[in-house]
RNA sequence: GUGGCCGUAGCUCAAUUAGGUUAGAGCACCUGGUUGUGGUCCAGGGGGUUGGGGGUUCAAAUCCCCUCGGUCACCCCA
């Protein structure tokens, strides 16, 4: 039995899972403190729920899905992503939730690619829809959300880049006028490009290999050739982003896969991790999502955070990760006449609210010691033979080994009232 | 999914260059340093089918093939 996890996923463990909790934590945190509401939907799909959210031609569907056959021959896809669902649902349960609806998540999604670093099969994110607003400001608040959450996890080294890409009016003629710009260098763009030329012309211009020809750097730019209302909201947007204090760049040749975006589009980029994998966010307005999906025209914003990515990018800039808490206090049983009273000082301690633990069998007091430290305890407890026979209990900080004896039925309040250690 | 690099104890690595006796070290882990005190120090100990399979050879960690995994770039995305 190969005891490896499955390819692309990883085994969390002390003390990075503590650290992916802590992001989990916070996140629950950010959002509800801007007032988005929790909300978990199925960590599989019918396949033709994010065939139709992301278009069949998106590389996501194409070929980095997870898609079986349940026993009742159905197709079904582990999630690669969470706001068709969430769309799905809110279609479904529209009539009794309120408008907006502002929902977050945080889970995982699932998406068969070629792992590298910060490139997982199993990826964590954390993301949040801000559903039935169509003003620029509901784009500003879900940037402003990421923005603080990156800020208060230590990052500094995070750009956000923001664009917009139209919508169905003005999308399709520029995506024309574009077309008619580069047909005639056909032969001069590589194998990948001459292939989006039809598919998706607008990745031509951010493309590593023909990004930096000139024809390709005269190409007519989407910000350039807006319709009135796109070009209105992203004004808004832009000088939405300029009241919150937000810098920014404003990068005209940001696109996106999915093709349910319209409009604004953006992401914070990590200059801690390297180039291939350094967004750590992504986002965008998605107005035309709901149609596609079969409910009435419906406009919606949010983003996905990558946490395995900010893990990383913490971890690239250094950013001392959240110290788990240890015990308050670990209980040192010594001799086993003493362990019924060990284990009933723990249960007090428990329902003081302190986090307690002691040794399951009877072992050396020196060993006990040692889980104690291990058990990153603050304080060691000692009951025995002499603790027993006075009432008292021995209590010991463990950071500078200052030691009192206190009567048992204060130990507690000891442990609790800290400020009476600073002697 | 395509191409490059890599794969020795839990971790970081040595031994691979021209195949040659029981594959080493540091850290970590466990146990001791007597009778009630952790984190330091000292001593000892456990742990490796050299990712796996096949081949060449008297002999393979070392050479060849396949496979699995990691990593980097691409595709794309978080």
């Amino acid at each position: 039995m190969d005891l490896v996890s499955p390819r692309g996923t990883q085994d969390l463990l002390p003390p990075r899972s503590e650290a992916m909790l802590a992001l989990y934590e916070a996140a629950h945190r950010s959002a509800r403190l801007f007032g988005f509401r929790y909300v978990e939907t199925p960590m599989f799909e019918h396949t033709e729920l994010f065939a139709r959210a992301a278009g069949s031609t998106s590389d996501v569907v194409s070929k980095e899905m997870y898609t079986f056959l349940d026993k009742g021959g159905r197709s079904i896809t582990l999630r690669p992503e969470t706001t068709a669902s969430v769309v799905r649902a809110y279609l479904s349960n529209a009539h009794d939730l309120p408008l907006p609806f502002m929902a977050y998540y945080v889970g995982s999604q699932f998406r068969h690619g070629r792992p590298q670093a910060g490139r997982l099969r199993e990826l964590r994110q954390f993301g949040v829809e801000i559903i039935g607003v169509d003003g620029a400001d509901a784009d500003v608040e879900v940037i402003a959300l990421t923005d603080r959450y990156l800020r208060e996890r230590g990052l500094t080294k995070t750009t956000l880049f923001v664009n917009s890409i139209g919508d169905q009016v003005c999308r399709p003629a520029y995506r024309k006028l574009l077309i008619g710009h580069l047909e005639p260098h056909r032969e001069q763009l590589c194998e990948d490009c001459q292939q989006r030329l039809q598919s998706n012309p607008l990745r031509i211009l951010d493309c590593k290999v023909d990004g930096k020809k000139s024809f390709v750097l005269d190409a007519p730019v989407i910000s350039d050739h807006l319709c009135e209302p796109c070009r209105e909201h992203l004004a808004s947007l832009l000088a939405g982003l300029d009241r919150a204090g937000m810098p920014y760049e404003h990068d005209p040749r940001l696109v996106r896969g999915l093709d349910y975006y319209t409009r604004t589009v953006f992401e914070f980029v990590s200059g801690a991790l390297s180039a291939a994998q350094a967004t750590v966010c992504g986002g965008g307005r998605y107005d035309g999502l709901a149609e596609v999906l079969g409910g009435p025209p419906t406009p919606g914003v949010g983003f996905a955070m990558g946490l395995d990515r900010v893990l990383l990018a913490m971890e690239g800039e250094s950013v001392p990760l959240p110290e788990p808490r240890g015990l308050r206090c670990f209980v040192v049983a010594v001799g086993e006449a003493a362990r019924a009273s060990a284990a009933a000082f723990v249960d007090e301690l428990r329902d003081a609210g302190l986090a307690a633990s002691t040794a399951f069998e009877d072992r050396p007091m020196k060993a006990q010691m040692k889980m104690a430290d291990r058990a990153q305890a603050s304080f060691v407890a000692i009951v025995g033979e002499r603790e027993l026979a006075e009432g008292v209990i021995t209590l010991k900080r463990l950071a500078d080994g200052i030691q009192k004896t206190v009567p048992a039925s204060d130990a507690v309040g000891w442990l609790t009232r800290l400020d009476d250690w600073t002697s």
